[in-house]
RNA sequence: GGAAAGGUAUCGAAGUGGUUGUAACGAGCCGCACUCGAAAUGCGGUUGUCGGUAUCCCCGGCACAUGGGUUCGAAUCCCAUCCUUUCCGCCA
């Protein structure tokens, strides 16, 4: 949710920072409806005041017995004027929350303008793996050592869903505590959050209204902000935990990790190349979340980078960092870095993590905040959110990048204590 | 799913139609006093939000789970919804 006041004093500058997310902003029909607002508010207090005055003095004319009959006739009509006004205020004040609600964040003033292709790489780490043999895909080598079972999975699911067996489900399980327990060596609080939520929290995180139809709803109730859905991120459940309380400002940042398999419908996002596990409707992630005080949220963005980088240095992957041009940022981020791995048989980068600063437009949603002891003030915080890391790309990266001549993989070194020492995936 | 009780501020809790949302009382927190210092004690302060060209005070509106209703007037009465606790039922 973007803040209205800025807009009033401000628009031509947020303006110019949505366009560069790619959305035209139309605020003259909000600032409109919240003059309406004023407008009537006012009037409706200037009554409200006066029924309150002589409310105040009924006990005292009643004790006197004085006639208070006549009063009551004003006071009956006067109410109906007061309803009439409230009502008109209210709806203009909808108005403007429902235009509000489905504006995109402002990106930072330091992203560029534009798509993808406006994309930095600001970093690449490792080198790019060589292969003096005929390199397998992930999901021949996947499908030779029996880690993955694609054709029982779609057989249980359909399309879009797999089972991870023996060693591979070993693998998987190896790489979610890797990431655990690095969190946890960094204080991070772990968190498992339920995987059915409430359209409030995929309204808080700004996922809604705008992408309601990309999760998978439980159908118990017609009226969706009555239903529940399918969690696509275990972000959707951090960032509402303390929605709608005041938070203490000495407990900021507050720090945590989760782990969910996240369900997503990506509908429409199939394509040939991207076999195997690179996209499916559900998928394993440790997600990182922190709670920010707004002038601290800068380094704690940095250090969620620094995190997702730190897992897979110690993986040992080759891999880059780039700086996401203000038009690839989601709706509700101000700034985003990803992280991509390298798959050799597709010869290309694929995300494992993105690390993005929403500012206090996911706070000003679902209304989170903290007390400002030097102000006084009650402000929103910041909320920043990281995978840390999802493993439906980490794994096959894994399996190519350090796949043998013999068609073995070799496990890297920080998984072997999570797989009871094995150094090397077998046929 | 059935029954009962309940939802008031940072927490516990009182208030069950009137002049009082800082809303008794207690705790916490902040300040001051006492003290070499601390504890104890005493005094004072301590909700959020919207609006009034109003980041200092000021004036006004609103908020006692949420949404409606009754009334001149609602934390208080009525209806609906949500949630919590306890008991019972169900439980791959």
């Amino acid at each position: 949710m973007l803040d209205l006041r800025k807009i009033q004093e401000n628009k031509e500058k947020i303006t110019e920072l949505l366009a560069r997310k790619g959305y035209s902003a139309d605020f003259d029909p909000i600032l409109k409806a919240d003059e309406e607002r004023r407008k009537f508010l006012g009037e409706a207090e200037k009554l409200k005041a006066e029924r309150n005055k002589v409310s105040a003095s009924i006990p005292a004319l009643k004790k006197e017995g004085k006639p208070v009959d006549g009063i009551f006739a004003e006071m009956r009509t006067l109410g109906e004027k007061i309803a009439e006004l409230d009502e008109k205020a209210k709806a203009a004040e909808n108005k403007a929350y429902e235009l509000l609600s489905v504006m995109p964040n402002v990106p930072d003033e330091d992203l560029l303008a534009g798509e993808k292709e406006n994309n930095k790489v600001i970093k690449v780490f490792g080198k790019m793996p060589e292969f003096d043999f005929p390199l397998k895909n992930h999901v021949d080598l996947c499908t030779d050592l029996k880690l993955i079972d694609y054709a029982r999975g779609t057989k249980l699911s359909g399309g879009g869903f797999w089972i991870y067996r023996g060693q591979g489900a070993r693998l998987e399980w190896a790489l979610l505590n890797f990431f655990i327990s690095e969190h946890l060596k960094d204080g991070y609080e772990f968190i498992l959050p339920p995987h059915q939520l409430g359209y409030n929290c995929g309204f808080g995180a700004g996922q809604f209204p705008k992408f309601s139809d990309e999760v998978y709803w439980l159908d118990v109730a017609e009226d969706r902000t009555k239903n529940r859905f399918m969690l696509p991120t275990a972000e959707t459940a951090l960032v509402n935990m303390y929605a709608g309380e005041i938070l203490d400002e000495s407990s900021l940042p507050l720090k945590f990790f989760a782990y969910t398999p996240c369900y997503r419908k990506e509908a429409g996002s199939y394509r040939a190349e991207e076999r195997g596990m690179i996209r499916g409707h559900q998928f394993n992630k440790v997600e990182m979340v922190q709670y920010a005080h707004p002038e601290k949220s800068r380094e704690a963005f940095e250090e969620l980078v620094g995190k997702a980088c730190s897992l897979m240095e110690k993986l040992g992957l080759h891999f880059r960092l780039s700086k996401l041009a203000a038009g690839d940022c989601s709706a509700s981020m101000a700034r985003t870095y990803d992280i991509e791995v390298y798959i050799p048989s597709m010869g290309i980068y694929k995300e494992v993590s993105s690390v993005s600063n929403a500012n206090d437009y996911q706070a000003r949603r679902n209304n989170t905040r903290f007390k400002n002891l030097k102000t006084g003030k009650t402000e929103f915080v910041h909320t920043l959110n990281g995978s840390g890391l999802a493993t439906s790309r980490v794994f096959p990266a894994i399996i190519e990048q350090f796949q043998n001549k013999d068609g073995s993989v070799t496990i890297p070194k920080v998984l072997r204590p999570f797989m009871g020492g094995e150094t090397v995936l077998k046929p």
